[in-house]
DNA sequence: GCCGTTTTCGGCCCGACTGTTTTCAGTCG
C-alpha cells in the first residue's frame, strides 16, 4: 500500500498549497503526480531499488523535486515539505476542505474570521448561528455547508460497479418515459467501466431541457437537489450516491458524450492535442476558429483529431492518445467472444445450485462449456470436498455430459494453496481434472517474500492451469495480500500458468493495471465469474470490461477458444 | 512543479451553476 501512502501525501501537499493560494500550476503538478502514482502497477520502492532516482523521474508527472520527495518517503517514511506545511495549519483543518461545497477559500475565510479550525468548530459555529454575521454567508450558504457535513459523515466512499449499474438502469428506464427525450446514455466512470463508481452521469439529447430537468429532479429516487440549471443538474439519491444529468442538442452528442465520459486526464490531453493543431475542443464540439468541424459522433471527433477511435475503457489519460495517433488501438475483447466459464461452484461445496442447473443456465447464455470448480477439503467453511467426494462428483459430471447436448461440463477444482505452497490435493487427484485452479483462501497475512514464494511454488505444479483471484482483494472490504505481483507474473509466464480475471464485482482480480502488465509478458488469461449461483453467471460482463481496461484482445483469453483448442491449451503444461 | 518532433523558458483545458459582492468568485466535474 506504499504507493497510496505517497500519493496521499502529494494530495495533501496540493490541498495545503491551495490553502496558501500558491501557484495553481504547482498545485496541479502535485495532483497530477499523486494521480499517476495511484495508478502505477509497480511499487515505488521496487522501482527505486532497481533504478534509483532516475527510475522515479521517468514516471509521468514526476520530475526532479517530486522524485526526491518519493526518495525521502522511502527512506524516512515522511516528507519534510509535507510536515512543514501541516505545521502551518491547526490539526484537523484539512477535513474542512473535503466537505462537499466547501473549498480552500471558504475554509480560510472561516479560519481567519471565526477561528474555525476543525469539523467540530464548524458544527458548533453553525449551531450558534455565527456564520450568518459573516459577509457572504447568508442563510442558503450556511444550509449548504450543513448538508455537506451530513453527507460527508454518511458517505462510505465509492460504490461497486454492479450496484451503480443497477441504479443507473432504474434511472434511465424512468427517463426514457419522457417524450421530450430523444436519446439517452450513461457516461462517466460507469461507461469507462471503472472498478468502483463515485457518481452516475447521464447524458440526454433533447430540444426541451427545462422539461427534462423538472422531471429528473422530481424522480422518486432523488433525496436532494444540489444544482439545477438549463443544461446541467446534480442530485443526491436516496442511497447517498450523486447523479448528474446533462442535456445537449443532437449535433453536440458526440463531443458531449466524449466530454462527459472522461476521464479528466484524458479530456485534458485531448484538448491539449486540439490546441497543438490550432483547434479547440469542448462539450459543444471541435472548433476551428468559430467554425464547428466535428461533434455529432465520437468517431467523427476522434477522426478529426487524427486518432483511432478510443474505446471508453481505455480513456485513462495515459498513453492511449499516442497509440491512437499511430493507429494501433487493438480490437478489444467483447462479451460475445466468451465461449465458456471456467470457475463456478455447485452444491458439492458452497454453491447454491446443483451442477445440472449451472449447466442448463450456462447453455442458455450460449456457452459451449463450463468448468465446475468446487473447493478442496481444507476450505471447511465452504464445505470443501474430500478426495472421495470430488471423484464421486466427477462421475455425476460424466452422466450430465451424456444427457446434455451442446455444452460440455469440465471436471475441475479450485484447490487451496496451503501456507507452505503445497496444494490441498495430491497430484493423483489433480490429474483426474480437466482444469485445475489454485487459490489462496487462508493465512492472508504473510510477509511479501513468503507469500510470493508460496504462490510461485503452487504455479510450478504441472497440473495447475489457472491462478484464481491472484491478489485476493475484496473491494471496499479487504486489501490484496502482500505479494510481489511482478515476480508472480514472471513465474506465471515461465510455468505457462494462466491468470484469472475474476469477474465478481467485489473481486475484479487481477485489476486493470496488472492485466496490462501481464499481457506485456505474454501471459494468457481466463475470465471467470466464480459463481455460487446460476444468476451470477451473468457477472461475466464485469470481467470482460476489466479485461478491456487492461487492453485485452480475444486472442489473449483462453475461454474464447472452442472446446478442442481449449483442452489442448489446458493439457500443454502436463 | 512539470515538460518539450516548433520550446530548457514559458507555457500549463474548458465550461456550468450557485449565491450574492450588481459583475463575479468559488466550487465542481
Amino acid at each position: 500500500m506504499q504507493n497510496n501512502e505517497i500519493a496521499k501525501i502529494f494530495w495533501e501537499i496540493a490541498e495545503l498549497l491551495e490553502l496558501k493560494e500558491e501557484n495553481r500550476f504547482k498545485i496541479h503538478a502535485y495532483q497530477n503526480a499523486a494521480r499517476n502514482i495511484e495508478n502505477l502497477p509497480h511499487h515505488l520502492d521496487e522501482i527505486y531499488k532497481k533504478q534509483g532516482l532516475k527510475g522515479l523521474k521517468e514516471l509521468e508527472g514526476v520530475g526532479e523535486s517530486i522524485a526526491h520527495k518519493i526518495e525521502e518517503y522511502i527512506k524516512h517514511k515522511k516528507v519534510k515539505k509535507h510536515q512543514d506545511l501541516l505545521k502551518e495549519f491547526p490539526k484537523g483543518f484539512l477535513a474542512l476542505i473535503n466537505i462537499p461545497g466547501m473549498g480552500p477559500k471558504t475554509a480560510m475565510k472561516l479560519h481567519k474570521e471565526l477561528k474555525i479550525n476543525s469539523m467540530d468548530d464548524l458544527e458548533r459555529a453553525i449551531k450558534k448561528g455565527f456564520l450568518k454575521d459573516l459577509p457572504g454567508f447568508k442563510e442558503k450558504k450556511q444550509e449548504n455547508i450543513k448538508k455537506g457535513i451530513e453527507l460527508k459523515k454518511r458517505s462510505h466512499g465509492r460504490f461497486l460497479i454492479s450496484d451503480a449499474d443497477e441504479l443507473a438502469q432504474t434511472l434511465t428506464l424512468q427517463l426514457a418515459n419522457l417524450k421530450e427525450i430523444k436519446k439517452l446514455t450513461v457516461a462517466g466512470s460507469l461507461r469507462r467501466r471503472e472498478e468502483t463508481i463515485g457518481d452516475i452521469d447521464i447524458l440526454v439529447i433533447s430540444e426541451r431541457p427545462k422539461a427534462v430537468m423538472d422531471y429528473f429532479t422530481k424522480l422518486a429516487q432523488v433525496k436532494r437537489i444540489l444544482a439545477k440549471g438549463e443544461t446541467k443538474s446534480s442530485v443526491i439519491l436516496n442511497n447517498d450516491m450523486q447523479a448528474d444529468l446533462r442535456v445537449l442538442k443532437p449535433d453536440e452528442f458526440g463531443s458531449a458524450l466524449h466530454y462527459f465520459t472522461g476521464n479528466k486526464q484524458h479530456n485534458i490531453k485531448i484538448r491539449e492535442l486540439a490546441i497543438k493543431k490550432g483547434l479547440k475542443v469542448s462539450e459543444y464540439g471541435l472548433f476551428k476558429k468559430d467554425k464547428k468541424i466535428a461533434g455529432r459522433t465520437e468517431e467523427e471527433l476522434f477522426e478529426a483529431l487524427g486518432l483511432n477511435y478510443i474505446p471508453p475503457e481505455l480513456r485513462a489519460g495515459e498513453d492511449e492518445l499516442e497509440i491512437a495517433k499511430d493507429k494501433k488501438i487493438p480490437r478489444l475483447i467483447e462479451l460475445f467472444d466468451i465461449k465458456g466459464d471456467l470457475q463456478m461452484h455447485s452444491k458439492h461445496s458452497d454453491g447454491k445450485n446443483p451442477i445440472e442447473e449451472m449447466a442448463e443456465y450456462a447453455k442458455k447464455l450460449g456457452y459451449l462449456y463450463i468448468a465446475i470448480t468446487d473447493h478442496s477439503k481444507s476450505q471447511r467453511i465452504a464445505h470443501g470436498q474430500t478426495e472421495r467426494e470430488i471423484l464421486k462428483a466427477f462421475k455425476e459430471i460424466d452422466k450430465i455430459n451424456a444427457r446434455i447436448k451442446g455444452l460440455k461440463v469440465l471436471k475441475g477444482v479450485e484447490v487451496d494453496i496451503l501456507p507452505d505452497g503445497y496444494l490441498d490435493f495430491k497430484d493423483e487427484i489433480l490429474k483426474e481434472c480437466d482444469v485445475v485452479l489454485a487459490a489462496v483462501h487462508s493465512v492472508f497475512k504473510m510477509p511479501q517474500d513468503k507469500m510470493t514464494k508460496r504462490i510461485i511454488k503452487a504455479m510450478q505444479n504441472r497440473y495447475v492451469n489457472i491462478l484464481a483471484h491472484p491478489t485476493g482483494r475484496l473491494i471496499n472490504e479487504r486489501e490484496p495480500y502482500n505479494v510481489n505481483v511482478e515476480e508472480m507474473l514472471k513465474a506465471a509466464a515461465d510455468t505457462g500458468t494462466f491468470m484469472e480475471i475474476n469477474a465478481h464485482p467485489k473481486r475484479l482480480d487481477l485489476k486493470d493495471t496488472h492485466i496490462k502488465m501481464a499481457k506485456e509478458m505474454g501471459i494468457l488469461f481466463a475470465i471467470n465469474t466464480d459463481s455460487h449461483a446460476t444468476f451470477s453467471l451473468e457477472n461475466m460482463k464485469f470481467g470482460v470490461s476489466m479485461a478491456r481496461r487492461g487492453w485485452i484482445e480475444k486472442k489473449d483469453v483462453i475461454n474464447t477458444l472452442t472446446i478442442n483448442k481449449l483442452m489442448k491449451k489446458l493439457y500443454q503444461k502436463r
